[in-house]
DNA sequence: CTGAAAGCGCTTACAG
DNA sequence: CTGAAAGCGCTTACAG
């Protein structure tokens, strides 16, 4: 195995400097255009390969982006990485996915990592728990940073937050059963004290208000498996409740396949609404009404704001929300129409 | 923002030279205790982050493995990349995950582009179609690489291939439907001319045989969508049908959901088994038979290879075959038992 | 155990 | 438009 071939070598093939190559590489203008071609061949021949280490060494860049997630097994976390990085790979820029499981550990060893790699800027879906450490580390870095889907640091100036609007999102979810015919709304799964969750319940809890009906909350993990779960209780304890806003779409899909186990049929006697409207969604049976949250759409206009940040240095605003839209379906005993989400 | 500080600041910090910070940095163990104490408090004071780019500049290697998947959103795929990152991180490299989106240009981009940032090995599981140019450069640069789950190129000697022994557990699951009481098996989904829909058609084909059946086959997506498309042809034109082996879950799914709507019971009137077992497999209504093929073991077991082959140098066999095991529930009609893989 | 020097492969002003 | 020179921040022998 020979030594790789370096700008050097293109230089005394093509018959020219090595600045002259730095330069076709960069795609100057001031090359003439037969110069570019020969320097162009020469690579070719000689099968150049560019080195990113020795231009990130001299130069500020080396086209990193780092993306950091709580979990990556989450579909819907997979296509908001899959949509960014193809965004910003349209743009020039590689980007570094990485999953931080849950675990704010690896998290800190992960925001290391991507630094010492030179990352240009960095888009977190943050673990909760652990400590400030790798913001702190951020922050003395001056990098552009953005906390997107979960905020677990309060300092949106330094790193700004986006994510949906869940709470109209809830709240058109809550109108629209009362007005399919449901009198008593649970809202089930999402996790204790967190702030999804709070959001998630928000515009749901001020309908109830509204209608001087209970808030009646059932929390638990965001999987199928509680859903499932939560059938048992629902039909043993609460025969009241005939309706229910789940925290996402696998706790509704776990509802119904609960329901179906019973032999009780889910759009008439019962109603659900999940939240994600993930691709299962409309395939399940019947098919579920879901709070649609546009990742692909999220996931550009992400890869937008970062682009702006790194390149012009324009600060995005510190807290942001994309609207979202209730796709109404059997489960809710609806058909086919569409309500916005912001009614 | 100041410059960021470099192993000359930390040096002139703790009152050491430069060397001596840099075989810190190493872990070497020619350097006194106390030395590498004072040089490891001077870096925290002074905030200093290791600069890979330089560092891989002058020495071999960035510790950095890319991995370039088909299809990062199928969750099968997710979860592969994130259990071989998670296991290379413990070995103290970092993971560059890339999705091809089963685009055979955007491949050739990306591997190029983890060439460029100069990578130490590399694990495809390839798009098909296109050229063959980016293995060609692979295969200039000398770097590990393995091929999974897909096989596009056939040099298996530069590009050894791994993946599950497929064919012994649609054997298995042929077997175990004909013991259940089925006596005309279909199978459904896979897209023609694949070598893996082949694969997982072998061993079903090899018991039709075998019993003197016909193998009646219905090629299509790996999608919820066709499985559910798939109902409605089966019932309405081949009622002898009474059991299918999917070509992975979510057919069998989809499959599960076009019955659900037509109101017949699936696991007495018609049986299913599926492939993959994910996680959902266990948490449909009826629970989902399926050959499960253990990803994290795999994932595990390909990171184990890589690093054999780019520390030690030791390289893989030419093809590999994990063991698969066929995971019988209620869609097939049986109890919870469990048949192993290979008959 | 520690220090001085060279060099990895680029880019960047600066002359011509 | 092209060339010669310096330097990015490390690691690597080589002396001491």
């Amino acid at each position: 195995m020979t030594r790789r071939p370096t700008i050097l070598d293109v230089a005394a093939r093509a018959g020219v400097s090595k600045s002259t190559v730095s330069l076709v590489l960069q795609g100057s203008e001031q090359v003439r255009p037969e110069t570019r071609t020969a320097v162009r061949a020469a690579m070719a021949e000689i099968g150049y390969v560019y080195n990113r280490a020795a231009a990130h060494l001299r130069s500020a860049s080396a086209g990193l982006v780092g993306l950091v997630i709580n979990d990556l097994r989450n579909p819907f976390f997979t296509q908001f990485a899959t949509t960014l990085q193809m965004t910003l790979a349209a743009e020039g820029y590689a980007t570094v996915i990485a999953n931080s499981d849950e675990d704010p550990a690896l998290q800190a060893r992960l925001v290391g990592s991507m630094i010492e790699h030179g990352v240009a800027g960095l888009v977190i879906s943050p673990a909760y728990g652990g400590t400030q450490a790798p913001f702190d580390q951020l922050a003395r870095t001056g990098l552009p940073v953005l906390q997107v889907l979960r905020r677990t640091d309060p300092r949106t100036d330094l790193f700004p937050f986006s994510s949906f609007d869940y709470a109209a999102g809830s709240r058109a979810a809550a109108l629209h059963l009362l007005d399919a015919g449901a009198r008593r709304i649970a809202f089930v799964g999402g996790l204790p004290g967190r702030a999804i969750t709070q959001e998630r319940q928000s515009g749901w809890r001020a309908v109830m208000a509204e209608h001087g009906s209970e808030a009646f909350a059932i929390e638990g993990k965001p999987t199928r498996a509680f859903g499932m779960e939560v059938t048992q209780t629902l039909l043993a304890r609460h025969p009241e409740i005939d309706a229910a806003i789940c925290f996402n779409d696998l706790v509704a899909l776990g509802l119904m396949a609960g329901f179906a186990r019973a032999g009780r049929s889910v759009g008439t006697d019962f109603r659900v609404v999940g939240f994600d409207d993930i691709e299962e969604a409309a395939q399940s049976w019947p098919q579920l009404s879901s709070v649609a949250c546009d990742i692909d759409h999220f996931a550009r206009d992400t890869a937008a704001r970062l682009l702006a940040w790194m390149v012009s240095a324009r600060h995005p605003p510190a807290e942001s929300r994309m609207p979202v839209q209730l796709i109404t379906r059997a489960s809710s005993g609806a058909g086919r129409s569409r309500a916005p989400g912001r009614p």
